[in-house]
This record gives C-alpha cells, sequence and structure tokens, in this order.
RNA sequence: GGCGGCAAUGCUC
C-alpha cells in the first residue's frame, strides 16, 4: 500500500493523473488494500489537470471504501469546488472539518481563501480569515496574499491596501508574490504609477521581482498604452538576470 | 517515525 502511495503521490502533471489511475486500478487487481492516501493523493493529481469530476467521482469511491477523509482530502475537495464554482460548499466543508474533530491548519483556512476567490467572493474569502482568528490559528504570509490577490484581481485597491496593514500588524512581511499580486492590482485600475511605485519599493527593500512581476507591470503598462514605461522595464527585466519566455 | 497539500501575471487549448 505505501509502495502504491508514494507512486500515486509523484504523479502530477499532464499525463501524471493517467498513470496514477492505472496505479489504482493495479491495487485493485492485485487485492492491494487502498487507504485515505491512496485517494487523497489521485485527487491531488486530477486537480493538476483540472479533472473536477474525476476528483470528486474519486472523493466518493474513498467514502465508498469505508475510508475517512482526512485534513488533506478535505483540502482537495475545497479545491474541487472552488474550481466548480460551488463556495457554499467551500464554506460547508470548514464546517465538517470541525464537526469530524480534525484539526485545521493554516493551510486549511488558505485553500478555503483560495476556493472562495476562484468564486470572487470577496465576502466569504474575508469570514474564512475571521475564522482562522476565531480558531486562534495564526496568519501566513500566503493567507494574506491570497486575500490580497482576490481585491486586486477585482480592483479593490482600498480593500487590499487595509489588508496589506492588517498584514504588517500581524508582523508578516509581503513578499515577491504579495507585491506582484498588487502590481496587478493597479494594472487592473489602470494605474500605471502606482505599479511603479511599488516596483521602486521592492527595489528599495531588496525584495527581487521576478519573472511574473516584470510581466505584471508590462500588461499594467499595455493596459495604460504607457510604451516608454514598457519600454523602460523590459531593459530592465533584460539587466535582472529574468530573461522574458 | 516516514510520505502526500496552499498564494501572484500573461500565453496555450
Amino acid at each position: 500500500t505505501e509502495t502504491y502511495n508514494v507512486a500515486v503521490s509523484l504523479c502530477a502533471g499532464p499525463k501524471g493523473y493517467k498513470a496514477a489511475l492505472k496505479l489504482l486500478d493495479d491495487m485493485k487487481e492485485r487485492g492491494v488494500p487502498r487507504s485515505t492516501q491512496t485517494y487523497t493523493s489521485l485527487m491531488k493529481a486530477c486537480l493538476s489537470v483540472e479533472k473536477t469530476d474525476l476528483a470528486l467521482k474519486l472523493f466518493g469511491e474513498l467514502l465508498d471504501e469505508g475510508f475517512r477523509p482526512d485534513l488533506l482530502t478535505y483540502h482537495n475537495l475545497m479545491d474541487v469546488y472552488g474550481r466548480l464554482r460551488e463556495w457554499q460548499n467551500v464554506m460547508q466543508i470548514l464546517d465538517i472539518i470541525k464537526a469530524e474533530g480534525l484539526q485545521p491548519e493554516v493551510r486549511t483556512y488558505n485553500v478555503a481563501i483560495v476556493a472562495c476567490a476562484r468564486c470572487d467572493r470577496i465576502v466569504e474569502a474575508t469570514h474564512v480569515l475571521e475564522l482562522l482568528f476565531e480558531a486562534g490559528v495564526e496568519p501566513s504570509v500566503s493567507t494574506y496574499t491570497s486575500l490580497v490577490a482576490l481585491f486586486c484581481r477585482l480592483g479593490q485597491m482600498a480593500g487590499s491596501a487595509l489588508l496589506l496593514d492588517d498584514m504588517q500588524r500581524h508582523g508578516i512581511q509581503p513578499n515577491v508574490i504579495t507585491y506582484s499580486a498588487l502590481i496587478n492590482g493597479c494594472a487592473q485600475v489602470g494605474d500605471v504609477r502606482g505599479a511603479l511605485d511599488i516596483f521602486a519599493k521592492m527595489q528599495e527593500l531588496k525584495c527581487k521581482p521576478s519573472l511574473v512581476t516584470y510581466n505584471t507591470l508590462l500588461k499594467a503598462c499595455s493596459m495604460s498604452s504607457d510604451w516608454a514605461s514598457a519600454m523602460l522595464l523590459w531593459r530592465q527585466m533584460e539587466l535582472s538576470s529574468c530573461r522574458p519566455d
């Protein structure tokens, strides 16, 4: 069982999920017992290629075989429902986790926030952060970055600024991903100036921009037809060790 | 005891 579980867990990517499913058939044929983890890893493999229907089916099989879902299973399940835009189910799973006596972790809430974010549900995503605090769990950079990214994607820059303050009050420093999300927000609302300001701040803080950062900055410029800034950024990008792809 | 899970842009279909 363990050998198979490890093999299944290594199956990610476009081809991986098929290999993983083959392993499951193999286990059944040879009478190798499955486990919660077998199915959870299989769900993950399916999610990596957005096969949400298959992931749901595997969750069903897990239950049919009489296994108890663990935290990770529920994380994957929330991921599924996020992709299906079924945020009500995401919130419900948080309740189920509690009801089952499982101990939620930061990641539990992070996954829930991302799932709500996929559904553009700002209210629910924000509520998840409150639930985290109620549970006495410490937020992480990812927690705040996921929320900030949602606000930014929807152009709610005032809200994202409040979150950034809140984050720092909790002693969490934004990283390159957080800043990239904020730059994306500036892009959404056509604020090239703001995007460049954040970029400047990153340099001050010695926060190394990534390829995504540059792509996002260029997007901000192109959405406002600011070709002069775009050219400057392109040059900067070449000077740094970032190569366009 | 070990193993499996989280966040940012665009492109593609």
